[in-house]
DNA sequence: AGCTTTCAGTTGTATAGTACAACGGTTCTT
DNA sequence: AAGAACCGTTGTACTATACAACTGAAAGCT
């Protein structure tokens, strides 16, 4: 069963946390740019969420993601340029685009996806289906506290 | 007690483990910035494994965080430059430096993990005792499994 | 010893990702 | 209709990063 856990204090779980979960971001980008070499990739993540919540505005990038706008755009210019994003332009509404993934741009999204999967999957063979249930359900227990708060005292 | 994990199924979990690792990876940059502004920050990182090790070498940084050894130059340069680090040569070799934060480095690293830590703190502060240790623990031995292998198939 | 290989670190160059500020259109509120 | 609020783009700048070429130092082999 749950091997986890070593009966620390409060305060040195905390620690950890925050320490494994910042190494874990430093490596990520790294990692990630071996994934899939093929797309530029953090517009991946954008591509995956446009893709998600089946057409989005560039402002709800943004705001999900927290980052500025112009980052944005500049992502999806990127994106569109590789054909892999298309924007209409909303009838009701014409300051917005409406982003939706073309067909290459789902393709390209379903492989990269798979690709992460396996490697995630390879990541955690060793983990039983109880650990990886409550990992996760901590992590989403972590982000679901707001994006913005990492931050602490500004 | 602990609320985590839904009783979902092997390949959901690590679905959503992957995504939910990713999502924090991606917040966790802007997140850095803000915490710390006065340090440019990923030296943080560096500087703190600098002090954990009690002097090392950059080709270890570089080694342990998957980075080139240009970047941690130039990151070493910059955090020189700020004062917060010391190279003294080794008599033994000359071709090493070992690396040591200076006073300044030290306050400012106190400075630094305290302010992330009470962010942390703040954002953890609902959870159980139990669960931190058990979030810390996966995420210990999530990392454990060796840097590099989030880069799948390559 | 002398030559070659290997290792530590720096520097040149290029790229991604990002922010902030200024701007041009568009829509909403008085 | 005027002003405020909003959406997206573009100009500019900076950090983090990689790769490749280079210098200097140590180690290994004849």
């Amino acid at each position: 069963m749950s091997d986890a856990g070593t009966g620390a204090p409060r305060e040195a779980s905390v620690d950890v946390i925050q320490r494994e979960l910042t190494a874990f971001a430093r490596r990520a980008r790294a990692a990630a740019a071996r994934v899939h070499p093929e797309i530029p990739l953090v517009s991946y993540t954008l591509l995956a969420h446009i893709e998600e919540q089946r057409g989005c505005r560039a402002t709800d990038l943004a705001a999900h993601y927290l980052l500025d706008k112009s980052t944005v755009s500049r992502q999806l210019a990127g994106l569109e340029k590789l054909g892999l994003v298309e924007r209409r332009p909303a009838p009701e509404d014409h300051r917005v685009q409406v982003l939706h993934p073309t067909e290459a741009g789902l393709r390209v999204l379903a492989t990269a996806q798979a690709n992460r999967l396996a490697a995630y999957q390879e990541r955690l063979k060793d983990w039983s289906s109880e650990d990886l249930d409550r990992f996760a359900g901590y992590l989403l227990r972590y982000n679901a506290a707001g994006p913005a708060d990492l931050s602490g005292p500004r």
